[in-house]
DNA sequence: TCAAACCATATTTTCGAAAATACTAGCGCT
DNA sequence: AGCGCTAGTATTTTCGAAAATATGGTTTGA
């Protein structure tokens, strides 16, 4: 029979451990785990239905992207956040998505195009079917998240593709805590529309200096409105 | 009794896993372990003296820093070594290092400047013990290592220096070929010189530019004088 | 009173067997 | 002969118990 695995649902992934580091991964980013929270693994055995093994596998994953530390002998925790952790993260990412995008558009053929274009015209489709607050809607995360990716996509570094994910998701949580704590709306839409312009313009100067601007604006947003959230640092 | 530990010898790290995968990781650079080779548990097994677990989390640390591969179901193999993945690989460096080098040499202290010093004094006393071939030297390749660090130390940048570590490590195998592949050695000594020179110096532009060509330089080698190594790509 | 040593408990880490999955070779069929 | 299928073997993945290690509270001695 070429019956796959019925016996456990995997949603995600091959491996149980795979499955396991997705959905962990998904409730660190969006801050159900809580920052700096200890991981005990009787509590995620139960929580997960695994075994000590198998979560230890999918916590080494995650520990390797940033999203938990693991001190040896001690356990592990939810990376905990930080104004500098912030400040850090946000000049990586400037720096490799500057590079990425420039190569991009330098490297990017017809269908590089189009899945730009396709992208932010999905993005669209959902931002008009919900008019408020769809930063926290997953649908549009992960479209948002799809266009951002659409970009850089020509670059040919599989090497900085790797880490430039990687950074991002580790954003993902200041994102939320950006839009949770801003006064009124950013007008995103309009910051992608003229990335995506400049992108198919090939005009690279300008696709760099607005994707820099774009990634400092939620890092200013949240240390203009949100800073009393982190202790110090 | 506050005896710790005796049963097993851990040279590296508190726990075993750990330990394994620090040793793992010196048999990919050296390439003792080949790059493509399969890597089967029974075999490991035997050769670590650990149980599949432990491997198992141990392999899981150095997919993640891209010095071995893991596919789903089918187990792992050391990463496989490329032209195009060299080349990827010496731009993201070049990316990186370049950006951490400036950062360096702007908020570097006194501390930092005697430490770049001690640390390419520390390197000329081992070149000066053995005359040739001290490339594959293991006190030489940690006095090197450790330069290139002290160099970067002080960018103030802990993302991107752990991305920048775990590409050093990739780049190891490399820098072997290159040494072994060459007609003559290179005149490295000078190159970390003027490094060292430009970095105290306070030269910012000038450090860019010599780590740069000295990053790029090894790459050039290795495609110069090893191409016919590499399958194709 | 304070600090250091010690025990009891909580937690992590490691193990090897068992289950799940991929691979291979041999067979039958077109 | 070539191709697909099946059964048997090799290999990886997962499990829960056992060992090792940390933690927190209590006692003891100065």
């Amino acid at each position: 029979m070429n019956v796959t695995a019925f016996k456990r649902r995997k949603e995600f992934g091959k491996t149980l451990a795979s499955d396991i580091a997705h959905r962990m991964r998904n409730e660190v980013v969006t801050c159900r785990l809580k920052p700096g929270e200890v991981l005990k693994f009787d509590a995620l055995r139960l929580a997960y239905g695994a075994s000590f093994t198998t979560l230890r596998e999918a916590l080494t994953c995650l520990a390797a992207e940033g999203l938990v530390v693991a001190e040896e002998q001690r356990g592990f925790k939810v990376a905990p956040i930080s104004l500098s952790d912030l400040i850090d993260l946000t000049r990586a990412r400037i720096l490799i998505d500057v590079d990425l995008i420039r190569r991009s558009i330098e490297n990017g053929d017809d269908d590089w195009e189009i899945a730009v274009i396709s992208s932010i015209h999905r993005l669209g489709i959902i931002e008009g079917r919900a008019v408020e607050d769809y930063a926290d809607n997953p649908e549009w995360k992960l479209a948002h998240r799809e266009f951002h990716e659409s970009l850089v996509a020509a670059c040919g570094s599989p090497t900085l593709l790797g880490i430039r994910q990687s950074l991002f998701e580790r954003a993902e949580r200041y994102r939320n805590i950006s839009a949770r704590f801003r006064p009124r709306p950013r007008d995103k839409a309009g910051e992608h529309r003229a990335l995506m312009k400049a992108a198919v313009g090939r005009d690279a100067d300008r696709a760099c200096e607005l994707i820099a601007r774009h990634i400092q604006n939620t890092t200013d947003n949240v240390i203009k409105y949100a800073s009393e959230l982190f202790s110090q640092n």
